[in-house]
RNA sequence: GUGGGCAUAGCUCAGCUGGUUAGAGCGCCAGGUUGUGGUCCUGGAGGUCGCGGGUUCGAACCCCGUUGCUCACCCCA
């Protein structure tokens, strides 16, 4: 390391995702793509920043997150910008915009940026996969939402996700409930756990959170939302529930789940996983915002999305399963001595069928290159010698499961491309 | 923003109550009859002990500061 000048590192909170770590991001948001897909919806790409009002009035100014968690910036012509802290404000935002016809269903992976104290599980800057899906109310869409995140956890392999769900109702439901939830609070404040004591007059709704035993103990005592539930918010919530039951995903009522956004209505809910003993074991949550498309500047559109933390998603499969094994880089390395040109060649025409190929550089002996062609995971390992050159051949070696006798081979270097191709096949069908 | 723990080789760590040349395993490189991986053997490279100051004859070890990492609170993915 360079001793004169400080190296430079990472931001706080901040990570690089190297190889062979980042394959699993790869099959990760393949993934993702493809569930999402299936059910419709679109691959959306939207600004990093954004008017920080978006933001702001998105996710509400009271909320910690628009308060004291954006990382904003002034730009050279003196507009505020702030960097994404979720992805369903920016959508809205797009969705204003562009007036595309309804259900406009869309699905994202994307960065998002908050400044908090990192700890297990929470980073300044994490990624986020979700859906939204904006312009209809039907329940079906809030179950067609929910099970795309279902069954993307289970193809994952996530076995220990518990889903709850919550609905608070629209905005009358809401406010009648919060009044009371406050007027029971003032009357039985001295009973709050110390943090909650002064602060549940301007966030009512936080105390249900509270994990201390003082205010739990308060709260069940206290009003509960679904006895504030308006008739058809009791039936929407009824729906949603049913229609998982239908799709045969497990859920529970959790009448706490109190998401921190402001712009949650009705539905809300929250993935978590068992196996995450850290004190973020939630892997991904969501809700309907039928009020944010007017709040950003819309007509009243009713809307939902989902958005999971792809950080925490890996931290939860590792928990569940640490052993998983990466895939390998390649499958077949070139082992050449002769610092050939057509072991380049060789490896273009293979890489043009579709074959991850590797090789040595830097005319390594060849001892030294079987050893990188064994440590690669290559199934075949290609020996190019003077023998070899001479003859117009080249040598096929199995580095994996076979008898010494069959172990190695030579075949003619014309078409030995396709030949290769064929074992390759031949291989993966054993 | 608040509080706890930790910083020694690329990685994981050891280093007894301060004592002179700072170690191990793994990884990396090179060899083990000059064309062959995995096991084994031998050798090698690689560290101003996070940084700055202080105490001391002497500091990886003690004290102060600082930076970073980490865990927790708040909140969230």
């Amino acid at each position: 390391m360079n001793q004169s000048e400080k190296a430079f590192q990472s931001p706080v909170g901040t990570h690089d995702v190297l190889p062979p770590e980042s394959t699993k991001w790869q099959e990760t948001i393949a993934l993702f793509s493809d569930v999402a897909s299936r059910s419709g919806f679109g691959l959306i790409v939207n600004p990093l920043f954004e008017d920080v009002g978006v933001f702001q009035r998105g996710i509400g100014e009271n909320s910690d997150v628009a308060r004291k968690e954006m990382y904003t910036f002034t730009d050279r012509s003196d507009r505020v910008y702030a960097l994404r802290p979720e992805g369903t404000a920016s959508v809205v935002r797009s969705f204003v915009q562009h007036h595309p016809t309804t259900p406009w269903k869309v699905w994202y992976f994307t960065p998002a940026f908050r400044y908090e104290r990192p700890q297990a599980g929470r980073y300044r800057q994490h990624h986020q996969l979700g859906v939204e899906a904006i312009g209809t109310a039907d329940p079906f869409i809030d179950v067609e939402v929910i099970a795309v995140a279902w069954d993307f956890f289970r193809e994952l392999g996530l076995r220990e996700i518990d889903l709850r769900i919550n609905s608070m109702g629209h905005e009358d439901c809401r406010n009648l409930y919060v009044d009371a939830l406050l007027q029971f609070l003032n009357a039985s404040s001295d009973r709050l756990c110390d943090e909650h004591r002064e602060s549940f007059r301007s966030n009512t709704l936080r105390v249900l959170d509270c994990k201390k035993t003082d205010c739990v103990s308060v709260t069940t005592d206290g009003p509960q939302l679904p006895d504030y539930l308006c008739a058809e918010c009791s039936e929407h919530f009824s729906a949603v529930t049913d229609g998982l039951s239908v799709l045969g995903i497990p859920w529970s009522r959790d009448v706490r789940l109190v998401r921190g956004f402001d712009y949650y209505t009705r539905t809300t809910f929250e993935f978590s996983s068992r196996a995450l003993d850290s004190a973020q074991n939630a892997v991904g949550g969501g809700g309907r915002y039928d009020r944010l498309v007017e709040n950003l500047g819309g007509d009243p559109t009713p809307a939902i999305g989902f958005g999971s933390g792809i950080e925490r998603l890996l931290l939860a499969l590792q928990a569940e399963d640490g052993a998983r094994t990466g895939t390998p880089s390649c499958r077949v390395f070139i082992v050449d001595t002769l610092k050939s040109f057509d072991a380049m060649l060789l490896a273009s025409e293979l890489r043009s069928l579709g074959v991850s190929v590797e090789r040595a550089y830097d005319g390594r002996s060849m001892k030294s290159q079987m050893k990188l062609a064994d440590r690669s995971g290559a199934e075949l390992a290609i020996l190019i010698g003077e023998q070899e050159a001479n003859a117009g051949e080249i040598t096929v070696r199995r580095l994996k499961g076979a008898a010494d006798e069959d172990r190695q081979f030579r075949i003619a270097r014309a078409g030995s491309a396709q030949v290769i191709m064929d074992l390759l096949q031949e291989m993966a069908e054993q």
